[in-house]
DNA sequence: CTTAAATAGTACTAAAAGAGTACTGTTTAT
DNA sequence: ATAAACAGTACTCTTTTAGTACTATTTAAG
């Protein structure tokens, strides 16, 4: 439905949130309570961005989440590859042969790879940093965790 | 799962396929055969496609579809809107309140409208023209069939 | 060394969405 | 009058998503 599914909504709900207080340690419990949602259902995300190394735990008493790294350093795309379950891709046949063999080759495919590519670079380029307080419309600093093309914060201004 | 549906996926390959010929007549049978899907999965398609004004009908006795207008002037982002069920937005928030409340005024929102607006913008930017004859990696012309932004061909070169 | 507060992992169930099919109606050239 | 085509609706099956439950493990504190 071109849409990410709830979990990672909940995912950048959270992180955002930590990312106000990045170095602190919250609980899952806590987590829930602030953002609204169901503990298990927090626990379940914090667990899942945990694997990706998005968040580290302590365990034990008095333990938690605290982000794994600044905010600036964690882009919307790493939350989404962390909690959508299939790999990043508009179309099926990005993956899979598809049942598009009739067409000699799928001249389709080569365009929905670029779609893909510019829709991904979009979820790149914005940071949890730029969650906490929200891009100025004009021009703002990139998130570029890894290293990426330039930015397109000039072509999502309104 | 930040895909499109297959039925979208299929209303692409099968415009696509009437756009190598456009003004011509397809049966809905014969573009079944063409493309290789189930004759009444690709009729629904065709006529969801039809209630949009991507396809113009033909009734009767050597009836069927054609393109509404010239494949440059048909965008990825209008078969998207044909065929997707939900309004276009990556996020549920986008369009209804959401369990967000207990942010103040929910800071993340307006960066994901944001991030909606490049993905939207990018399916707005390829056509079916493009689609038959794939874009010069370069640079390419674009489709722009309203009234659009600049083009972000350069962007989604490799 | 026991306890309680945490995370870790797994697995299950229920609800929602997607995909495909079937059936009935309408149009129109022959 | 007939047959080939589109139009519309509604239903069923499957897949995915979401949420929950349960058990195990870790660790600070008393």
């Amino acid at each position: 439905m071109l849409r990410i599914s709830k979990l990672t909504d909940y995912g950048t709900l959270v992180l955002t949130h930590m990312a106000s207080f990045p170095d602190r340690l919250f609980s899952a419990t806590d987590l829930a309570a602030i953002v609204g949602l169901g503990a298990p259902t927090v626990s379940k995300v914090l667990k899942s961005l945990g694997r990706h190394d998005l968040v580290r735990s302590v365990r034990g008493l008095h333990g938690g989440y605290a982000l794994s790294r600044p905010p600036a350093q964690i882009s919307v795309a790493q939350i989404v590859d962390a909690l959508e379950e299939q790999p990043f891709g508009l179309t099926e046949c990005s993956a899979s042969a598809g049942t598009c063999d009739f067409e000699s080759d799928c001249r389709i495919r080569a365009n929905w790879q670029r779609i893909n590519g510019v829709v991904r670079r979009a979820l790149e380029d914005v940071s949890l940093a730029d969650m906490v307080s929200p891009l100025p419309v004009a021009q703002a600093g990139g998130a570029r965790p890894i290293a990426g093309p330039q930015s397109i914060k000039g072509r999502i201004a309104p």
